[in-house]
DNA sequence: GTTAGCACTCAATTGATTCGAGTGCTAATT
DNA sequence: AATTAGCACTCGAATCAATTGAGTGCTAAC
């Protein structure tokens, strides 16, 4: 494979157009502490590592910039992680330490934290809902014609929509639709609310309620509610500081993307768990061609689980990117199973 | 004042530069129908108009473009308003039509619908929340640290909020807390819940449970609820599309400040009633200041008011603006009335 | 009062020139 | 045989002058 010599160069060269942006020429590589050839030696490296795909010329006389295989060779089997800061650490520590938060403010804060010590776009997938459970379900009535229904599951979430009530619905029906729901529901998983409703509850309310019709009309407004939103998006306008993005079209296009939860939610719910990186045309969503996505998987229980993720540059920083989603989605498994699972 | 001949050629300007974004000059401006003047009177009558400020030269041998007093002319004096298309009119009264949705949700709606009729961004802020009253309480423990409080109001709005439960808390103590805070405090308005717990609440509280210290941290964790959000974006990235946004700074930090509810919101909460236009510097926020605001006012109720306002260039279609805007806030007032008053 | 005519201005485009950072190749050096 | 010095070459970026054309302002004629 690569000679230590070739290793080195792709490295430095890697490095070096993480932090300037700019193309990096032989002269350059050479006075660097740990380079000890001529600009000539590594000339004809830079020829032998751009036979092999890792270095690309902007132009024929340019110097080099890696090739999206370059990063993908220098996250596999070059980079090593990043030493966090003391800063960093205590920062991502922090917002795991304020008691008593929901989910959804977790989520939040963690986006804004990441999103602020990368200076990356942070993306964080809440954890999805297979195995919630219905915890309770209230039915308040705003006057006589709306009501709102709010539904709490076990782990903490709350969702609510308001809804007609049916003309013409008996009081006591009402009622007694509520009573028949929270005593048959309380712990059905979410997935399974309406068969088991179909199952479980149609009888119960024919038997009990005098309009069988307007009743089970209710039920089915009140909590065929849509896919809660569970994308929480932290940075967006960070990826803007970088050089790369001048194209005001390119622009518009990328940030419309990350206002569609349709759109990204796949992309972040990966097959398996842990670290992924995407690198440019790794990338399935093509207006993130030119970008780096970095995903991890957090969990809660043992199939639960969430993704954390940092959008940037494909020069993107990934040894410190890395170090800190790593971080990041241990302490959230960490601090989710004591919570949870007490 | 102005003769007729200038108010035309005025008018025939700003309304050629809306639509092309390019310096008119005077041979275009001959050309028109409704124009029947040789191009030398026209740039006589144009070198008059930059006398009195209307009309501005990017450099000194380019056609006209209006001034921000040129637009400011043209908004109060010469612009009619547009007679929309049935589709426009449509779009918005649809988006009334649907029934039973929340406050919350048809305020999104509004703004997609109207980011996308106008191609610029939408902003809706909410009615404030001065006359609006609490009309339940519920706490719901999750498991025994902790437990989720919701509030709801009079007008459909749900709050909801986790909070931990202080160990050692008696359950029935907790049980009686809800009980008295539920008496006590509904119908009374959200911002004097503060005041009313300390005058009405305090007393019952010592008196009727045993830790009267834990009681009183629980209803304090549980109500304080920051400020909900309030203001709903659509159509961000519209304003991309026109030529005079290049400039990847300036459209980042207005991004930033879009996103930001605390410096958009004041802006938008204008002391009097119905239709605000502020063009470019007239606006106080700076990086709007090649912008356009507009805003409009709907209301609730006889002094709960909230706003509507679309953000574009200065080289915005007033007319068609000034119309949809006048629209919708005028069916969503009444909408809201029969709502909430029936 | 209006307009034709003309000199003038200036941004935008084009092409030629230079500069310099960088390469690739060859021949000399170690 | 590996490394390096040397040198011709390439190409983007910057600079400058020339050209073009859309537009103006002014004056004199209609």
């Amino acid at each position: 494979m690569l000679t230590n010599r070739q290793l080195l160069v792709l490295k430095v060269i890697v490095d070096d157009f993480i932090e300037s942006a700019q193309p990096v020429g032989s002269r350059n590589i050479a006075k660097k502490e740990q380079v000890s050839f001529s600009p000539a030696t590594i000339r004809n490296e830079m020829a032998d590592l751009e036979d092999m795909g890792f270095l690309e010329k902007t132009h024929s006389s340019s110097g080099r910039i890696p090739s999206e295989k370059g990063y993908r060779y220098y996250v596999d089997h070059i980079m090593s992680p990043l030493k966090l800061s003391n800063h960093e650490v205590n920062q991502i520590q922090q917002s795991f330490s304020e008691r008593m938060m929901e989910l959804e403010r977790v989520m939040q804060n963690s986006a804004h934290i990441l999103s602020e010590l990368t200076r990356y776009t942070t993306l964080v997938l809440g954890p999805q809902v297979y195995e919630t459970k219905l915890k309770q379900l209230q039915i308040v009535p705003l006057n006589n014609q709306s009501a709102i229904a709010i539904l709490i599951t076990d782990k903490g979430h709350v969702e609510h929509r308001s809804f007609a009530i049916p003309k013409d619905l008996d009081h006591s029906d009402l009622e007694k639709t509520v009573n028949i729901l929270n005593e048959k529901l309380s712990g059905v998983p979410i997935i399974y609310l309406d068969r088991f409703i179909d199952t479980e509850v149609k009888g119960l309310l024919k038997k009990y309620t005098s309009d069988f019709q307007k009743s089970y009309q209710l039920l089915n407004q009140a909590l065929f509610t849509e896919q809660p939103t569970n994308l929480y998006v932290s940075g967006k306008t960070n990826i803007l500081t970088q050089p790369e993005f001048t194209d005001v079209d390119k622009i518009r296009s990328l940030f419309d993307i990350m206002e569609s939860e349709e759109q990204i939610a796949p992309v972040l719910k990966s097959e398996d768990e842990g670290l992924h990186i995407y690198i440019g045309r790794e990338n399935k969503i093509k207006e993130m061609n030119n970008c780096t996505l970095i995903t991890a998987t957090y969990s809660l229980d043992d199939d639960q689980v969430g993704t954390i993720a940092l959008l940037g540059p494909t020069r993107m920083d990934y040894a410190k990117a890395v170090s800190i989603l790593d971080l990041w989605s241990g302490q959230m498994t960490k601090t989710l199973q004591t919570w949870f699972n007490d």
